[in-house]
DNA sequence: ACCAGATGTGACACCGGTATCATAAATAAA
DNA sequence: TTTATTTATGATACCGGTGTCACATCTGGT
C-alpha cells in the first residue's frame, strides 16, 4: 500500500452544497441523480460543481451502497491471445454495462488464482469472471459464490461448481478434429499443451486440472474407441512453455515408434512453438506431419501452408461471460446455465494425408 | 436450493471483536496490522477471524486512509500484443509492490479516452499509467497531475506533461531502419499505420497525434535529409485497420511512381496485414518489396522469409512504468523523467537490395 | 514505595458518500 | 378555509474501516 497523494484533500459534496448554498442532503440528491430536487437547487447544485470541478467519490459510495462497480477477471495469462481477446469482449460488454474491470493472471497457477481472488474480494468487486487453473480445486470460488458474489467460469466449467460458464464446445470439437484426422489416414496423434507436468507425459484425463483440455482429451478418446482404434496411451505432451523445451518434445515426438503422423496444439502459442521446432527441424507440412492449432490466431494466416485450426472466438467467450454476469448481478437466480459456444475446425493447409507406416 | 435472497451482510471488525470479547479498536489493530496489541488480544482476534471467515473490506480501508491500492491503465488496445506484453509487465510489477491494477481501452480515442481516465479518477486510483493517442490532448492527464494523481506515459510521450514517460527510442530507430534500407539501396519507403485519416495519407508530421508514430516520421525525415534524398511527399499511409483496407493500400503503394521499394509497418498487426497483403498479390519479400515491422511478435518467425522488426521490449516498458509510478506514489518529487528504451532493428530476412527502378 | 515511561485498551470522531425520516413549503382536494 | 397530498429540504444515522486520544495497567529506576 502506498500513499496516495499529497493531503490534497478533493471536493465533497459538502464543498459543493455550501458553495450552491443548500445543503449536503439536496446536493447529494442532485449530483448523485437521486431523490427530489427543484429546478432551482438543480441549477444551483450542478453549476457550483462545474465550477469548482467536483468530481465524485465512487469508493465512497460504494461504501454506503454496499455495490461496486467493479468485476474482478482472473485468466491465466493476459499475453495470450486466447484471454487477450476474451478480455476486451468483458471490457467491452462491461463497460457498456457501467461497468468497471480489474484483471488479474493467475499464470496458470492454483495458488496465484487463490490469491487473485481473494484481492479482489476484497476490494469488493461485484462479480468474478474466472478461468480457474484447476477444476479439482475451487474451493475458494464455491465460497466466493456462498457469501453472494457470482462467479462465471471462461473457457472451462466444473460440475461441482455452481456457476455459469461459458466454453468452447471442446469435446465436440475434440472429436470432429480427429475424425478429420482419421479420415485422412492418421491414427497415432499427439496434444501438445505447456500445462506443466512432472513425467512430461500424461495419459489419464483425470490427471488434467483444465477442464477444457481434460475434455479434448476425452473427446480423442472417444473417437478413437468409435474408430476401432486401440486407445493411444501417454498421447500427451506437456510442458511446452518454450521454443527450447518444445523443441524437445518434437524431437521425442519424432522418435516415437509407431511413427505419430499428427500434432495438436493446445493453444496458438504452442502452435507457433510447434510450427517453428518442426520447421528448423526440416520436418515438411503437411506431407510430413499433419498439425492442427487451437485458437485462430493472427499469425496462422501468414505461414505457408497457412495452419488449419480450431476456431475458438473468444471475443464472443467474453461477451458472454460479461452477459452472464450482468444478469446475475441484476438478480437472475435462475439455474446455472453452461453455455457452449460451437468451435468449428477450419482446415487451412497443415492437414494433408498420413504418411505410409514403415 | 441456496437461499440467495439473504441479506448478504459480511462480517466486519465488529463481528470479530465481540467474537474475541475484545473492543472493535483492538480488534481492527490486529486485524489491520498497525498500533499496538497484547500477544493474548492478538491471539484471540486471528483465531476469532480465522473461525468466523473475516474477510477485510478494502474498499472501507481506502476510504478512510485516503490511499487506494488501485492503479489505472489505459492503453490503446489489449488486443494488440504490443500493448498486453506491456500490461503484463505492468501487473506484474505492481502486484509486488501490493497494488492493483485496472485496465481500460481507450481504442486509440480521445473521447474515450477522456472517459476512462475519469472513470478512473473516481475510482480514486492512486496512479495512472497511460498511453496518450493524442500529444496534442492532454488537459485531462494534466487536471489529473495537479490533483495530486502521478501519471506515467507508456510508449509516448510529450513536451508539454509533467509527467514521467517510458519509451523506445523511436527517432533513433526509425533513423537507423531507414539508414539500413539506404544501405540496402531504397530511395522511397512508405509508412503504414492503422492510425485512421480522413485521406488516407499524412505529409506532416505535426499532424500525428502518436508521439511515437511523429518521432518516427521526423526520424525518417532526418535520415532523408542526411542521405541528400528529397523528403519524400506523403510517405505515410493510414487506416490500414484491416485485411480490406491494408489491400487497398498495397494496391495504392504498387501503383506508386517513383516505384516505393520497402514498407514500414507501425504495429505487428499492420505487419501482418500487409505481409498477407503482399504475398496475396505474389509480391515476393524481400526480391520486391522489402518490409520492417514494428514489434517483434510472435508471428514474426514463422513465415518465409522471417520477417525483420525493430524489437520493442514492451514487458519491460510496462516494468519500467509501473516502477515509475511507485517511486512517485512513494513520494518521489523530482523532476518528470523521461525513459528511453532501445529499440534495436533485428534484420531477418525481409530487407534486401532495392529493385532497380524503371 | 513512588513516580516516570512504556505498553495496552476502549471510546469515538472521521473518510465521502447514501438513505431514512421528520419537517417545511407548495399544491390539490374537500 | 381547512385538510389531505405532494414536493422539497435539511438533520442525521449509517457503511467498515483508520487513527487520535484519554485512561488503565504494567514495567523499572531510585
Amino acid at each position: 500500500m502506498v500513499d496516495m497523494s499529497t493531503k490534497k484533500s478533493r471536493l465533497t459534496v459538502a464543498d459543493v452544497a455550501s458553495a450552491a448554498n443548500v445543503s449536503k442532503a439536496t446536493a447529494a440528491r442532485v449530483l448523485g441523480g437521486y431523490g427530489l430536487a427543484s429546478e432551482t437547487a438543480r441549477k444551483a447544485v450542478l453549476e457550483a460543481a462545474e465550477r469548482l470541478g467536483y468530481q465524485p467519490n465512487d469508493l465512497a459510495r460504494s461504501m454506503s451502497t454496499g455495490r461496486s462497480g467493479l468485476i474482478g477477471v482472473v485468466v491465466g495469462d493476459i499475453e495470450n491471445a486466447f484471454f487477450s481477446l476474451a478480455v476486451r469482449g468483458i471490457s467491452d460488454t462491461a463497460r457498456a454495462a457501467g461497468l468497471n474491470v480489474i484483471i488479474s493472471n493467475s499464470s496458470e497457477q492454483i495458488t496465484e488464482e487463490r490469491e487473485m481472488v481473494s484481492v479482489l474480494l476484497r476490494q469488493r468487486v461485484a462479480g468474478l469472471i474466472v478461468a480457474p487453473t484447476d477444476a479439482r480445486q475451487l474451493d475458494h470460488l464455491k465460497s466466493a459464490i456462498t457469501s453472494g458474489v457470482p462467479v462465471v467460469t471462461l473457457d472451462r466449467w466444473s460440475p461441482d461448481l455452481p456457476a455459469d460458464a461459458v466454453c468452447g464446445d471442446d469435446r465436440a470439437s475434440a472429436i470432429s478434429v480427429l475424425q478429420h484426422l482419421q479420415g485422412a489416414g492418421h491414427r497415432h496423434v499427439a496434444y501438445v499443451t505447456a500445462m506443466t507436468s512432472r513425467s512430461g507425459r500424461l495419459a489419464a484425463p483425470e490427471d488434467v486440472g483444465i477442464s477444457a483440455v481434460r475434455e479434448r482429451i476425452e473427446g480423442f478418446l472417444a473417437a478413437s474407441d468409435q474408430a476401432g482404434i486401440p486407445p493411444p496411451r501417454q498421447m500427451v505432451f506437456t510442458n511446452a512453455t518454450d521454443d527450447a523445451a518444445t523443441g524437445r518434445i518434437v524431437d521425442k515426438v519424432l522418435a516415437e515408434s509407431p511413427r505419430i503422423t499428427a500434432l495438436l496444439a493446445s493453444d496458438s502459442l504452442v502452435g507457433a512453438r510447434l510450427f517453428r521446432a518442426l520447421t528448423n527441424r526440416g520436418v515438411r507440412l503437411p506431407r510430413d506431419m499433419s498439425l492442427v492449432s487451437w485458437f485462430d490466431a493472427d499469425w496462422t494466416r501468414v505461414t505457408s501452408p497457412q495452419i488449419s485450426v480450431v476456431d475458438q472466438p473468444t471475443y464472443l467467450f467474453g461477451q458472454r461471460a460479461a452477459e452472464r454476469l450482468i444478469r446475475r448481478l441484476k438478480g437472475d437466480t435462475t439455474e446455472p446455465l453452461r453455455l457452449l459456444i460451437p468451435t468449428p475446425l477450419i482446415d487451412r493447409g497443415t492437414v494433408g494425408p498420413a504418411p505410409r507406416c514403415l
